[in-house]
DNA sequence: TATGAATGAGTATTCATTCAT
DNA sequence: TATGAATGAATACTCATTCAT
């Protein structure tokens, strides 16, 4: 009866190998198509085990996204930067951010996708971006004041770089991001015509 | 129980009227969580009127799809641009693309988020996506061969422009886009200093 | 498929059908203990059509003791004691009480039994016993003030004359109540000693 | 997770702490509403333990009536009756049944509610009922030998007596019993007249 | 002895779907 | 066309019972 997956897990181990199952199966079929069986059948255990560590689907879903935060990545991503120029910091910042979604897909997905039905998911996903907003503006808001970018809204900037990658690896999940080349236009701008013409214009 | 403004409705609009109600329901709790009983109180009819209409719950989510397809006016949000200069047109498309995005909220919410469960579903976002993606491209092409946008990878422009606008719209829902500020920091770049300086600095 | 039992029962009929099935199992098992599917079998139908008719097993039961009330039967019981010396009424009416709890036994157990745990149906019963106190009391009072009774507090006789039958139908199930005999002892009293003794001690 | 206190408890102590606990819950919800966890708990021991003392929930119900048997007081309240006049005696027993009633309250209404479908349950109860009745009944056949009571059948006169005090009890809960004035009225008959007058008038 | 993790059958309830009317 | 009663499989959740520790 004991596969070789069940190995005597202590109830802590159990716990987080149900949050396991219980993340991929939400982030694969959506919340509210996930089964609790199909769970219980990921993590190779019975049906009413789910019962001992959470109280119900929707308390199993809300310790899923509250395990595996992705505060803390979140934070490294934009820790390097520093006050390096940004010519180098916003293309390692997009690749970074491009793999962390990449390695956290299913969790994206689940607070993506599932978030709008439950609040509490969506507070976890507003907070995630509201953090990663502030972190990043304040870089950027230090390189406005070191003269190497222009001033103007830097929230924008955040979502201008983040945005686009974020399109590709929560649903496109195609071709790769191509952070470099986003960062270049970025800082470049698209137009053709020499800088110094466009300002004084 | 039927009103003489429902015996009125021949079988097309009749078929309207609850594709509408589809829609609704769909976008407001997605696929799975919509019940066809709430579908045909939406509509203000039995449950089992739906089965004359369509095969399942299935084929009426592939015929909402169908019928609310965006492809037409996603085609009209890019047509204006024509030949007119970037500077002019890209604010004006993502305001448009912005006012799309929030008149038709619920299919666009439907296409994101049970797309994934739903290759057919899927398949009408990605050529949409494709759709937008080539026309715009397209001008930003012509835009460049003009002279007024510096040569590059257009497809990534498209992305830059757009992706910033739809997470809003799709999802925090909050401040306006401020679609102008975000196409004249694409235009100008994120520079300070003129690019003639940047490479020598 | 159809079985002679369901006759193409109209909605109405049908509702009726399944409370005395639920009636039935109600009174036999507890309310606990009884099962949808058992209620369903008994009525002959499918379980999830008790949905359709009932919000929920609770709503099925307090359903059932609305409908199965015991006030009008109640009532009858009582009337026809009107203003006839108590020696021939009480006996009567202890006789129809009795054949009443017999043939409402079914519905009696359910209130009995089931009522502590359920408020709506504890107040049915309370407002049944309350009314046959009152009823019976008043028909005491007018063979008191009409010089047949000793004055006493009616609602003590109210009890005196109906527990002893009610519990015997209520459980033990036994003997016959021996209405007459009781309904003897409680005319003339326990003691041996002279009626006229008796008050002048 | 074993206190001291805990520890200290042989196996007879502990025993009695479950059946304890097995009582109050089982009085308070009903057998078949009593979950083994919530025993557990009202005991303060894991649901496991259980089955180290009782083969089942079955089982655990009878060790209960078994242990909580009333016989030994429901004898005291009549023992002392001896051969003392009914008129003070029935009001005495009356008084200090209903305080048996109330002190044991748990007791009886398992008995009452959830005897009828367990069958050892319903012995115990028909076994103290008839008890009562057989030893109230040899001291009012020995009042009517000596002269107090006039003949009659006795148990009738049990189920008088008691009949009423123990559906206030049972249910009602309300005002107190008026042990004194049911048993007057007991006593003397409800009828106003002298008895030698009764016959002739 | 005592725990509490684990099981699995069972329970109330939901819901897509069918079908007689 | 339109209704809504009826089905039955599926779902979330419960709970008596077992058992390794």
């Amino acid at each position: 009866m004991t596969s070789p997956l069940d190995t005597t897990a202590g109830a802590v181990e159990r716990r987080e190998q149900l949050l396991a199952a219980a993340l991929d199966c939400f982030a694969a079929r959506g919340y509210a198509a996930t089964t609790i069986k199909q769970i219980a059948a990921a993590a190779g255990v019975a049906g009413g085990l789910l019962y001992h560590y959470f109280a119900s689907k929707e308390a199993l879903l809300l310790a899923v996204v509250e395990r595996f935060s992705l505060l803390p990545e979140v934070r490294q991503v934009v820790a390097t930067a520093a006050d390096r120029p940004a010519r180098e910091v916003l293309g390692e910042v997009a690749r970074r951010f491009d793999q962390l979604l990449q390695q956290r897909a299913a969790l994206v997905r689940l607070l993506w996708r599932d978030g709008c039905q439950h609040p509490a998911v969506d507070a976890v996903w507003r907070h995630t971006v509201a953090e990663v907003t502030r972190l990043l503006g304040e870089y950027l808001t230090a390189r406005i004041v070191a003269g190497e970018l222009r001033p103007h809204r830097v929230e924008l900037t955040v979502r201008l770089l983040l945005a686009p990658v974020a399109f590709v690896r929560l649903r496109d999940g195609g071709a790769a991001a191509s952070c470099d080349e986003l960062v270049e236009l970025l800082l470049g701008g698209l137009l053709a015509a020499p800088a110094h013409e466009r300002e004084t214009r």
